[in-house]
DNA sequence: GGGCCTTAGTTTCCGGTGTCAACTATTATG
DNA sequence: CATAATAGTTGACACCGGAAACTAAGGCCC
């Protein structure tokens, strides 16, 4: 095992940490847990995305991800409405409030990262962006390469299934 | 707006989102979770920690803490003693099993990051390793800017409290 | 077009988890 | 020695997400 892919994973833990549900913030924003804030995002980046979708993509249950979007849908930010190709399907959407908040929080952060940033130089800002899609591609490929047919929602993905 | 560090806030969060609670894990090794094996790395690389530094290390209260470490301690991977300086205080250290497997999911992680980045050549995993550093400096830095005192255990920090 | 299977989503029940506030026990202060 | 401060624990509580049962709609086959 080489020593720099220890480096780097505690590098990550730690990182992850911080910009996770118990790091900087524990409410993401006022009224939105990190979980419910990044369900926003994926609904705010897609266009009549289903229930099933959201689970898919945030790693939930559908029965967890019905919930999540029940508790956006009651704060205003997100409307369900039943697809008109198949009855049986939700088209989930953000609001223009929903729109609005999901905007001004990747902006409150933005800043913070670029507060957090302020010291370095053009160049090296350049850098960290390129390192980190790297690491965002890699994880999604290796993702990918993990991914068997999941029953509900895809969760339960473990790093420790594979050889347990 | 710098669109650069919007990109980087992004990109961080997505990773953060695979390395955190509902990404590539839930449980983060057999009947550890992310938060018990945050606390148990913690207490393994400190010398008879308390229940509030840890509690403070993680953002929680003194008493999420306490039952954090209360179910370490029944799955034995720590153990609580009174300390022999201050009879209110306990040390917490780790178990031998308690160390021998915060270094076991270490090393699967590790195995999956260096799986992951397996076709980057060395001058590039360098580099990643570089990046990560100074993104884990800089929220640091900014942590401390942000540390007011706080009531118990540190907790409640949030970008948000800033400004709001 | 009626019966059966499949699929999307919801709901109920439940266990796990962290906080708050109250409490115990110990130490510091004067 | 009395009072205040501090470390930690406990109990009540609310929240959250999963499993499974359930509802409703679509697909299919004869």
């Amino acid at each position: 095992m080489d020593k720099d892919f220890v480096n780097i994973y505690n590098l990550i833990q730690e990182l992850s940490w911080y910009f996770g549900a118990h790091g900087i913030n524990g409410e993401c924003c006022g009224d939105l847990s990190l979980v419910e804030y990044m369900a926003l995002k994926k609904i705010n980046d897609s266009e009549n995305i289903t229930v099933q979708e959201i689970g898919h993509a945030l790693n939930f249950t559908k029965s967890g991800a019905s919930k999540i979007i029940d508790r956006l849908e009651n704060k205003g930010y997100v409307t369900r409405e039943i697809s008109s190709l198949d009855g049986r399907v939700c088209c989930v959407n953000t609001t223009a409030k929903g729109a609005e908040t999901a905007l001004e929080i990747v902006h409150r952060y933005s800043a913070y990262v670029s507060e957090m940033l302020r010291t370095q130089n053009t160049a090296m800002v350049k850098n960290i962006k390129t390192v980190l899609e790297i690491l965002v591609d890699s994880v999604h490929r290796q993702e990918n390469l993990l991914h068997g047919k999941l029953p509900q929602g895809g969760g339960g993905m473990s790093i420790f299934s594979i050889d347990n």
